[in-house]
DNA sequence: AAGTGGTCTAGACCACTTT
DNA sequence: AAGTGGTCTAGACCACTTC
């Protein structure tokens, strides 16, 4: 027989599932419905990207299971990267501000030599109405107000990438040239600290393309020079996509890397 | 303290690590070294793709731990895509030959639509000296006998991938042109049963490139056009590469998809 | 010494498949 | 009914970090 937590108690405890009505609701593991409510607290920001949750053996106590319960439901987040385990010290919830993170969103590398840091030059950052294709991918209303971002990316002072970023807007507010010129870091460690959106995957479509007139002078290629396209959709919490980038990377001297399993 | 499963028995027990010695030997947990026997089983062919394992009772009365050891073993190699759980069933050697493993190395979709079988059309399959560059990536010694096969893939009957393969010669000794045209089915699939090999993981480099005169006629593409150059790299059992393919995708009707997580 | 995650065990019961 | 993987529990001990 299967166990439900009681739907709203955060400190729920376990029942049992009654006689199946006629639509019978979907039961799951006891396990995926901590899950649940843990992936719950991180978004509604109770414990925050960096920040320590409580151990194993306090959620345990919380949500009344077993210990080796609500382990296997941080196993889960843990290869979600939704939360970084560290023995001895507790289980953190991850973030865009580390070294380690830094390449998980960006798999460009260099065909020789070390992956270095990129630098940004951002080209404008202004409100627009979301195109209807913009914003069903966004999940929002044609028209709504959407964040447009255009910057170029560099490699050991080599410009090589040139994106375009939407972003919805009522999330993105207060989001200004200044505020992402003047920040150090990623741009998704930005996000996550000071609009509480923390990018958690990302869904990628390449194209191979060819350098069309707007692209040229930008990123200093001859007309026709075959380039990478490549269109991301980016999602934070609960699979809601907050993201659409639609990039251009020069791929002579580097190269997008993928592992398949 | 550690426990360590006697090195050369399969039906080995559990024994005390001993006193550490100078030179300590790295211990790793008792599931790990679980997972690292049943491997060899699955290197060796003792069970071959899409036979049943023992069930995890059986494995751990074999290997004197407990099922839960067992368990945990197979959870990874699960994860790794090694072998196959099927609850009531048993658990399953990962086989190409499924509908669901097909498209794990094709990456290739179609912007609409569903995504179909291709079809092959193989142009040659010779034995050569493996060049430098090959035999440094398939671990092999420069000159060593390879097999190399270049073909051309068809979508709806629309050429799309150009492959040059090479192959271990070793390995791969009695491939002609004639058993791959036959075979039935994805390559890895043949790989797999007629060689004894299959395909776990692979590495991609992925770049745009321009249609050079080779692949102009071949593909049916201008000089110049735009296209996707993706180098794999592919490891069978025990991360030994076992294949260098080189393609080139047309992207104009298709995408490269990837899930970053 | 105390607290954390990591490993290992033993046992119970559930869900699913086959006999 | 029997066998398989899937879930859940309780308890023990280990490895690591901090106090």
């Amino acid at each position: 027989m299967n166990q439900t937590l009681s739907p709203a108690a955060v400190p729920g405890s376990v029942v049992g599932t009654g006689s199946p009505s006629v639509a019978s609701p979907t039961f799951s593991p006891l396990y995926q419905q901590i899950k649940a409510l843990i992936t719950q607290s991180l978004q509604s920001g109770e414990w925050k990207p960096g920040e320590l949750i409580p151990s194993e053996v306090e959620l345990a106590f919380r949500y009344k299971v077993s210990q080796g319960t609500v382990r296997k439901a941080i196993d889960e987040l843990s290869a979600e990267n939704l939360v970084v385990r560290r023995q001895g010290k507790g289980t953190f919830v991850a973030t865009h501000h580390e070294a380690r993170a830094q390449f998980r969103f960006l798999r460009l590398m260099p065909d020789a030599g070390e992956a270095h840091q990129p630098e940004n030059r951002i080209f404008e950052v202004k409100r627009l109405r979301a195109p209807a294709e913009v914003a069903r991918v966004l999940d929002i209303k044609s028209g709504d107000s959407v964040v447009f971002i255009r910057r170029l990316q560099y490699f050991e002072g080599v410009p090589t990438i040139l994106e375009e970023i939407w972003l919805p807007g009522v999330i993105f507010k207060g989001l200004t040239a200044e505020r992402l010129a003047e920040y150090k870091g990623p741009m998704y460690g930005l996000f996550e600290t000071e609009f509480g959106t923390p990018m958690v995957r990302a869904s990628e479509k390449l194209k191979a393309v060819a350098a069309d007139a707007g692209t040229v002078e930008l990123l200093g290629v001859v007309p026709g020079t075959p380039l990478l396209s490549v269109e991301r959709v980016a999602f934070t919490y609960g699979d809601r996509p907050v993201e659409l980038r639609r990039a251009i990377y020069i791929t002579d001297q580097h190269h997008y890397h993928n592992e398949l399993s």
